[in-house]
DNA sequence: AATCTTTGACCAGGT
DNA sequence: CACCTGGTCAAAGAT
């Protein structure tokens, strides 16, 4: 019951990752069995994270998709799904269920959620 | 050439 | 009213 869910990277592995010694590097895009595009990335500094916003690929979709993750731990994905779908994913994926359940209630906690305590 | 990502600037709302 | 944060849009760049 809550659209948040902390997952790891490492779900793709690249042709080739460049050992920069910042570690200030988004993940891959964890793919839902949806297709998001990205819209803007802002550093939120009220919880010293990075938020990185995405939106569905379908102009009459009015789902989002927000990715949280802390500069220090990109490791540690904060994805939070928003809003609902026209249509069904182009895959068919076990995880769309959980989506499908975000479309009763999700903004509201989710919301109510984010500036309340939190762990790294 | 088409598609998607990235960064900066602007705007709105809140304090 | 001024300042700050969060959020969104746009254009350019990269693949």
């Amino acid at each position: 019951m809550h659209a948040t869910c902390v997952c790891r990277g490492g779900t793709e592995s690249d042709k080739a990752e460049q050992p920069m010694a910042t570690a200030n590097k988004q993940p891959s895009m964890p793919e839902d069995g949806y297709r998001w595009n990205k819209y803007g990335q802002k550093y939120i500094k009220n919880v010293g994270k990075i938020r990185s916003y995405y939106r569905c690929r379908r102009k009459e979709c009015t789902a989002r998709k927000r990715l949280e993750w802390s500069p220090a731990n990109p490791t540690i994905l904060r994805v939070v799904y928003d809003g609902t779908h026209d249509h069904r994913p182009p895959s068919d994926v076990e995880q769309v269920r959980s989506v499908d359940v975000n479309q009763y209630e999700l903004r509201n906690q989710v919301l109510g959620h984010l500036n309340g305590p939190h762990q790294v």
